[in-house]
DNA sequence: CGGATATATTTCCACTGTAAATATTCTGTT
DNA sequence: AACAGAATATTTACAGTGGAAATATATCCG
């Protein structure tokens, strides 16, 4: 039986994390603690600076974990062989659909003061995020300059305008009455002046 | 003499908020705290109680200045009777300058979860911004469709992608070696489709 | 002048993250 | 099998936090 409660965890790390993402989405970045997490799971609440150093580490942990799964939002098992038109729309509103499911989460992966910016492993999850967006955005045609510039121009611009609609929206700085049946799909050919391939209802 | 130190301060309000500020933007939003406040201006820690309520209360006013001060960057002086292409550069430029010039200030503009979301003055202040934006979104002619329903697309589009911009640059999510040079005049062409009316430099 | 109200202080409490010393278990070598 | 060292977890202590309640002081208005 694993049921008895042994001195050491076993594996403390990943169960830390799978907590504190709980209580992080349950009560808001302000309620999460590494007291209440701890006693959460049954452990001394110092028990987790073996593993993330400090607070600092640990919301860099959580966040690290958001970046990918972001990813994975965004590139979703059935479009990998799809055409482009499809990889770009599982892309855009992957996005945005794990901003609304993750809405802590997705604000604290821009709090650059609670986080160690400099983490390995962070800044390679980052990485994967924007080369998948810089995909999109070639696949978009956003181009109207000379190549290597302006591909760096609509990388920005792509970036900027997803991540600016799912923070409004997740911060709740759209009116409920702008927003009835409003997907970023419904908005993006406001912005990038293309008619949606096919109706996209 | 008023530097003599009264039991009434005269105007705690403006005060508190002004060191609150500093603070904020010295230590960022993890070093503000009521207790380093008071003791800044020489009062007790408990004192702001009675102008703000709680610690919730205090961010939301400084955040309700935020977004007053974001309307006046918007909206400078030399452009209210200068041409709509001034304006519209003026809006844009000025609310991605604010937000860089304030940039713990702008990111608890959005952190939602520790502000009162519905304090009327809030509300008023987000709104003045809101329509500036929509100004600034109808001149561009971002219509492609009904017209009230797009308004309200091309609206929330712009926000968006101002937004996205702003927050991602504080929080250093761009590489620099992308960044030298782009202003978010340089990127609008690249997502609305449309050449810069004049050499913009 | 005097009571009512606004404003500020003092004191106390529960809670937080972190550091240091200690205890327990695991791992690898002999 | 036994022991040394590393890894992991606990206990204890501490400075800091926001908030509540009782108290003190000043201002305002009759």
């Amino acid at each position: 039986m694993t049921g008895q409660r042994k001195y050491h965890h076993g594996n403390l790390k990943e169960a830390f994390l799978e907590a504190a993402r709980e209580v992080l989405e349950a009560d808001g970045l302000t309620g999460l603690s590494l007291r209440k997490t701890a006693e959460k799971i049954g452990v001394s609440h110092t028990a987790p600076k073996n593993h993330f150093g400090s607070m600092s580490g640990l919301l860099t942990a959580l966040v690290t974990q958001g970046y990918a799964e972001l990813a994975a939002y965004m590139v979703a098992d059935e479009t990998v062989g799809a055409d482009r038109c499809a990889r770009r729309e599982t892309a855009l509103a992957g996005y945005v659909d794990f901003a609304t499911a993750n809405p802590a989460l997705y604000e604290l992966m821009f709090a650059r003061d609670r986080l160690v910016n400099d983490d390995p492993d962070l800044m390679r999850e980052v990485g994967v995020c924007f080369s998948i967006l810089a995909d999109v955005a070639k696949d978009l045609g956003w181009h109207t300059g000379p190549a290597e510039v302006v591909t760096g121009k609509s990388q920005i611009a792509l970036w900027s305008f997803v991540h600016g609609y799912a923070q409004l929206i997740t911060a709740g700085r759209f009116k409920k009455d702008n927003m009835k049946n409003l997907s970023v799909l419904d908005i993006l050919p406001a912005i990038s002046g293309e008619i949606p391939p096919e109706g996209t209802q």
